[in-house]
DNA sequence: CTTGACCCTGTAGTGGCTACAGGGTCCATC
DNA sequence: GATGGACCCTGTAGCCACTACAGGGTCAAG
């Protein structure tokens, strides 16, 4: 519950590579800790929650940019917590968008997929379908006529 | 019907950027064309065709050297068209992994957002969904005791 | 005093583009 | 024949969130 533990200790807790670890440490998501004599860093619990906090936001998709806003807020603890609720509905619309955007998908590939009756690939109506149907239309030449 | 654009034709008979067209003659998916004497790249209906396919296959979640795989195919049309089958079946399942993946997440998501009862931050139900809950275990200080 | 686990910095790679910088070409118009 | 502007060329660096080295240093046990 008080701490002291190097990086590799750090990364075992939070089920992440060590090399992660000092990324966020590069790009300021986790503050610099301090270091032994032996120039090893010496982490405390406040970096262990803090990159448990990352992991799980992550885990749920956040973007590391969000996540950075998101502890900017923790970081404020007295103030209303509204644009961390609205960052979380943002995380699940875009997390919606992409579920529809992958069922949509399915859809397609799943009528393109069941087109192929197994001949060969001259035949396969999956080649075919890839290949192109609408729009064959092109401005005949070069761009300015002739 | 016989072609001859150059680049920009190309890309807008595609809606593809010029750069990607570039990119994908440098990573070999997409033949070089000749060039005229001024140096531009000058292609046909083939190149038309190819890059429709690559385009359609893209917009449909194949990785570029699954489109690569395809294309080899598609120059062998005399081949059985199994293999070709087999891609599209196994991009199926690679989509309906993601969808699954996501829907795990949104679930998840939706439980931790709902918790907010709009408070302060130091409140906020989401803050501590995120920051943590099971797994506060850890080997006390370093490694090998003491 | 050596072994081996761990740590350090810095750089380069992944995928699939996208965005310049710094030029060259070509065609129409004045 | 000069100029403008649309287009083209090469080459390199950037995006995201890591991951994988290379080439070293540290430290405790045996
Ligand atoms: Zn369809
Ligand atoms: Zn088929
Ligand atoms: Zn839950
Ligand atoms: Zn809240």
């Amino acid at each position: 519950m008080k701490g002291d533990y190097r990086i590799g200790d750090l990364a075992r807790a939070t089920d992440m590579a060590v090399e992660t670890v000092r990324y966020y440490e590069r790009i300021g998501l986790l503050p610099e800790p301090p270091r032994t004599t032996g120039n090893y860093r010496l982490y405390g619990d406040g970096h262990l929650h803090r990159l448990r906090f990352i992991r799980r936001a992550r885990a749920l998709g956040f973007h590391l940019d969000v996540i950075r806003d998101l502890l900017g807020m923790v970081d404020r603890p007295d103030q209303p917590c509204a644009s961390i609720d609205q960052l979380a509905r943002a995380q699940m619309a875009e997390v919606d968008a992409k579920i529809a955007d992958l069922t949509r998908l399915r859809a397609e590939l799943a009528h393109v997929a069941n087109q192929c009756h197994g001949g060969t690939v001259r035949e396969c109506r999956i080649v075919e379908a890839l290949s192109g149907g609408e729009g064959e239309s092109l401005p005949a030449a070069a761009s300015t006529g002739a």
